[in-house]
Formats: C-alpha cells, sequence, structure tokens
DNA sequence: GAGTCTATATATAACAC
DNA sequence: TGTGTTATATATAGACT
C-alpha cells in the first residue's frame, strides 16, 4: 500500500502533517541508532510544518549549540574543506545517479546484443526478421569479434603452446538456451 | 544477510566506519526527503567516527547557524516547553514499547485463553489433561461469563423485547474449528 | 492525533570484487 | 574505499478504528 509518493511537496496540509510525524519519528530513530552504533557525536534541528510549533532540538539544545561551537573553532581549512552543502549534496547524488544510469544502460545494451548473439546461433535466417538496425549488427559483430577472442584465448590456455597465426576452425556449439545471456 | 546487528557499539573500527558510512548515506537522504516531502526547515550536524574528519554540516554551515540563532530568538516559553533531549527520547520510547508489550501480552493471553474455550466446547474431557492451572481456569470462567453475555444481548437484540431476567437456557452452538480463536 | 494492519518500498549487513 | 549482489530487516503510505 505505500504507493511510491513523489518526492516533491505534499500539498494537501493533512497528508502532509501525517508524513511529517511519521518521518520525523523514523529519522530520530536513525540518528540515535547511528550514535549508539558508532559512538559519534550527532545533531539535528527540525522544525514542525506549523510555523507555531517548536522544533525538535537532538539531542538536545545545549549539546547542539556545543557542537556548533565545537565546529566553530576547527580551524578554517578543516572547515571549509568538505562542507557539504544541500546543493553540493544534490550535486553529488545526481552525478551519481547519473553515473549508475550509464553503468545499467551500457549491461542492459550488453545483454541483448548477447541475447540476439546467441540467437542468431540458433537461427540463421535472422536476417529476414528485420530487428536489426545498423547499431546493433555492428555490436552484434563487436561481440563476435570479442567471443571469437575468448575462443582464441582458450585454445591457447588449453594448447598450452605459443599463439598460433590467428586463423582458426572452430566448432561453435550452439548454446541450447541463454539461461542469463552470458556464454561463450 | 543483514543480520539483525545489536543496537550498541560496533567493536571493530572498520566494521564501525564501513556502517557509518552506509548510514550517514541513508539518514543525509531521510533528510532531504522530509526537507522535500513537507518543506520545513532541517539541519544536522554529524562527525565522522575519526576525530580528524571534518563534520557534515547539513544543508550548509550558514544555514545551521541561522537555525541555532531562529531558535535562540524564540520566547523562553516556547524554547522550553517542548525540548526533546536525548534522555527524554528513550525514555518516551521506552514507555512507548512497554506499553506496547503490555497490549501484545494481554492480546496474547486472551488468544490463548479463546483457544482453550473452544477446545472446551469441543472437548468435554479436558479436565483430565492438567494442562490448566487455576488462573487458566479463572481466566477460562471469565471467558464464558462474557460469552454469555454476549449470547444474552443477542437474544435480546433478536427479539427486539426489554430484558428478561439473567437466567436463560442457551443451545451452545459448538464451532467447529477456531479460524481465529475469535467465535462466540 | 495515535495505534492497527498490510502490501510495498527502502535501507542495509555480509560478502565478493 | 567504493560497488554490485542478495537476503533480511525496517520504514512507511493508505485505509480504518
Amino acid at each position: 500500500m505505500p504507493k511510491k509518493i513523489k518526492l516533491e511537496l505534499i500539498p494537501e496540509m493533512a497528508a502532509r502533517k501525517a508524513t511529517f510525524n511519521r518521518r520525523k519519528k523514523g529519522i530520530m530513530k536513525k540518528l540515535h541508532e547511528l550514535h549508539t552504533l558508532c559512538d559519534v557525536p550527532i545533531c539535528a534541528v527540525i522544525y514542525g510544518p506549523c510555523k507555531e510549533e517548536e522544533p525538535i532540538v537532538w539531542p538536545s539544545p545545549l549539546e547542539v549549540e556545543n557542537m556548533i561551537n565545537l565546529y566553530k573553532n576547527l580551524p578554517e581549512i578543516q572547515q571549509c574543506r568538505k562542507k557539504v552543502t544541500h546543493e553540493e549534496y544534490l550535486k553529488q547524488r545526481i552525478a551519481r545517479v547519473e553515473e549508475k544510469l550509464k553503468r545499467v544502460r551500457k549491461k542492459n545494451r550488453k545483454l541483448k546484443i548477447t541475447k540476439l548473439f546467441n540467437e542468431c546461433l540458433k537461427n540463421k535466417d535472422f536476417h529476414d526478421q528485420n530487428i536489426l538496425d545498423v547499431t546493433d549488427l555492428k555490436d552484434l559483430s563487436k561481440l563476435a569479434d570479442e567471443k571469437m577472442k575468448l575462443i582464441d584465448e582458450r585454445i591457447e590456455t588449453l594448447m598450452g603452446n605459443p599463439p598460433p597465426p590467428p586463423q582458426i576452425g572452430t566448432s561453435r556449439s550452439a548454446a541450447a538456451g541463454e539461461p542469463n545471456g552470458e556464454e561463450i
């Protein structure tokens, strides 16, 4: 039932308050856990959605102030180096997510091509199916080259001999079903 | 694989650091989400387990300071009323958990007795089984009284008449199987 | 507001790289 | 250290009480 809500301001005040209370509790628990598990100084201040409310000051107003003062007394160098501003945080996050997206896309592409490759091994008339565009064919060719190289290397290993000339007659044993798109 | 780790200081420094990094990331995400979903002012300062590290100051040192100042300017009354100190937080938490424990125990007890009750309806020789102690028998008797009362009420409802004298010959239809221990 | 319930979404511990 | 993976543990949205 926890519909994946979008990460944006909740319009209805009632729902917003409910979510605030639920999540505030969760965050306080997390803070307490981190503090206990790692024995690190932590503090947080959280204002409520209703402006008249007093903020939560965790673990206590005094300690919050102490931590702030402690921070202020750090040498400038340390203060400035790693300041994680909200903006920076977002930028870092975006960068990481985009990087991951790239990796995943690449992986997907590779899986797709590998799947095509294996299908081709089983079905030689794939040319007629009009499902391959130029890019696919190029990647397919590239993958074929890679597979050839792998085969060559494996043969070398099995023979335990110096590299013979590149042309070898290999018996491609058509793989039956691709369990996970990663056969040779 | 996430073995349920105990909520206490992690002894091995390596594991502690790993956990710290993982959880710090999680908490920052939560803070960001709460901030976005509810549009409330939030800030947090988190020092690392290595004393030389600079703390994370979120969302930014300036804003943290502003929030602190804002807080300091609140009228004393508001400042003092709801100060959630770490200790208070723990006390509240303990109180709530204990309360819940109580509720659950009560519920368990009731389920157990109801189960016994239903078994008795099916099997009259339960006296021989030596599985009931005095408390059980007392609770059982109490439950029987309650059930009787429920039956009386239901009969009254069905008759739509003024309450007849308490003695009624009721036909106890022995319930077949207790689906969830909550039959009459 | 606070607690219950339940289906899902997330967080995350331990491990392999 | 950081990432990917996977099996679990938690968090939590939504509907009720």
